[in-house]
DNA sequence: TCTGGGGTCCTAGGACCC
DNA sequence: TCTGGGGTCCTAGGACCC
């Protein structure tokens, strides 16, 4: 048996590639290297702001999410593209792939991340030595900076992967939370973010150490059942299985759109909507799909974010019946002022196959006596 | 000159049922 | 006379993440 495998308890990493679409477009152009690259959307559609960037942007202050005015700003010889996000599910398939060459046990968690549970992995070698293998393979292979965090959990995996960026490779066992997690301040918390972070402020609880120490009834009254479970990964403590059936199992598919410029009349909304109803019809049929609940997003002018759903008694998937359905939560709940966006989502999607077992297994228990 | 688009999970209130 | 308590389903919205 390999020494740096525990007797009992996991060994559970977390990759993370780093600033992932910046990266694909500089493998695929190498004339973009060590250059201060941002992936961003167009400013006369209204969609300019920073989707990510290259770490020499970063360094210059520019920042996910900011307007791309202001990065400019910042960082005057930025290299602005455009997100191609088919081209990075593609490469995403590609670091999944290789994932899979050392366990089955490989759950992506987003585009660019997934957990993988290593546990039975000690013929390949230590931990340590697999992340190094995994990390040279995405280089060499993709031409892409991963970091990746060792854990005997998700949750300590995770913050470990974000502690060395980019290129890190970080061991946090749970002996090290006291000294290394429990310093850190709540914002850096994964699942902790402005709101709850403001909340327990008003408590006087800064850090990740002092969530640890506040009292469990407080918290729960503070933030609910996320009080505990905060509280528990802040003792470095997380159940949760790592579950490569886990990204197969979507509950919602959803699209939207933000208008280049606002819109106020019925006809050309109706216009949009049928855009996205052929859209989300689209992509529930590519991943054999149907659902039963339709949402429906405005967004005015003003920012102000209205959602509307209505759940049907039978499941749909075509174009037609998305916007059928759609269209009828427009004409009840528009209230006539400028539309800044409009969205629609599939909800409690099931996958063709499974539903058609469903549907069999109540048939048969219907002719039970 | 502001603030995209794709998701997940949780909460809270009302309806309804027993 | 003046009203329990539990459970589920549905809808709307908030918080969070990448």
């Amino acid at each position: 048996m390999n020494k740096w495998y525990p007797k009992n308890g996991r060994v559970i990493l977390h990759v993370d590639m780093n600033s992932f679409y910046a990266s694909v477009e500089i493998a695929d152009d190498p004339n973009l290297k060590n250059k201060p690259v941002a992936i961003a959307g167009n400013p006369d559609e209204r969609k300019g702001i920073i989707v990510t960037s290259s770490y020499e942007a970063r360094n210059k202050g520019v920042k996910t999410t900011m307007p791309l005015w202001e990065a400019r700003k910042l960082c005057p010889d930025l290299i602005v593209i455009r997100p191609n996000f088919p081209r990075y599910r593609e490469i995403s398939q590609q670091i999944f792939k290789h994932l899979e060459t050392y366990t089955e046990f490989v759950e992506p968690v987003s585009i660019d991340e997934a957990y993988m549970d290593i546990t039975k992995c000690a013929h390949i070698g230590s931990p340590l030595e697999i992340a190094k293998m995994i990390r040279e393979e995405l280089r060499k292979e993709l031409g892409l900076p991963c970091s990746i965090g060792i854990s005997p959990n998700k949750f300590l995996a995770k913050m470990a992967s974000d502690m060395k960026k980019p290129n890190g490779i970080t061991i946090l066992r749970k002996r090290d939370v006291e000294t290394r997690l429990w310093p850190l301040l709540l914002e850096q918390m994964y699942g902790v973010g402005k709101k709850t972070a403001e909340k327990l402020q008003k408590y006087d609880i800064h850090t990740i150490g002092d969530l640890v120490r506040a009292d469990t009834h407080a918290l729960k009254a503070i933030l609910g059942v996320n009080g505990e479970r905060l509280q528990a990964r802040a003792k470095g403590e997380d159940p949760r299985p790592v579950d490569p059936d886990q990204a197969q199992a979507f509950k919602s598919i959803g699209s939207s759109m933000t208008f280049p410029m606002d819109i106020d009349v019925y006809d050309e909304l109706i216009v949009q909507l049928q855009d996205l109803s052929k859209k989300v019809a689209f992509r529930l049929e590519r991943k054999k799909a149907v659902g039963n609940t339709i949402q429906l997003v405005i967004r005015y002018n003003n920012r102000h974010t209205v959602t509307r759903r209505i759940k049907l008694p039978h499941f749909i998937e075509k174009g037609e019946q998305i916007f059928y359905y759609s269209e009828t939560l427009l004409s009840k709940h528009w209230n006539g002022e400028p539309v800044r966006l409009l969205g629609i989502t599939m909800q409690n999607t099931e996958k063709k196959d499974e539903l058609f077992y469903q549907i069999n297994l109540f048939d048969y228990l219907d002719e039970l006596p």
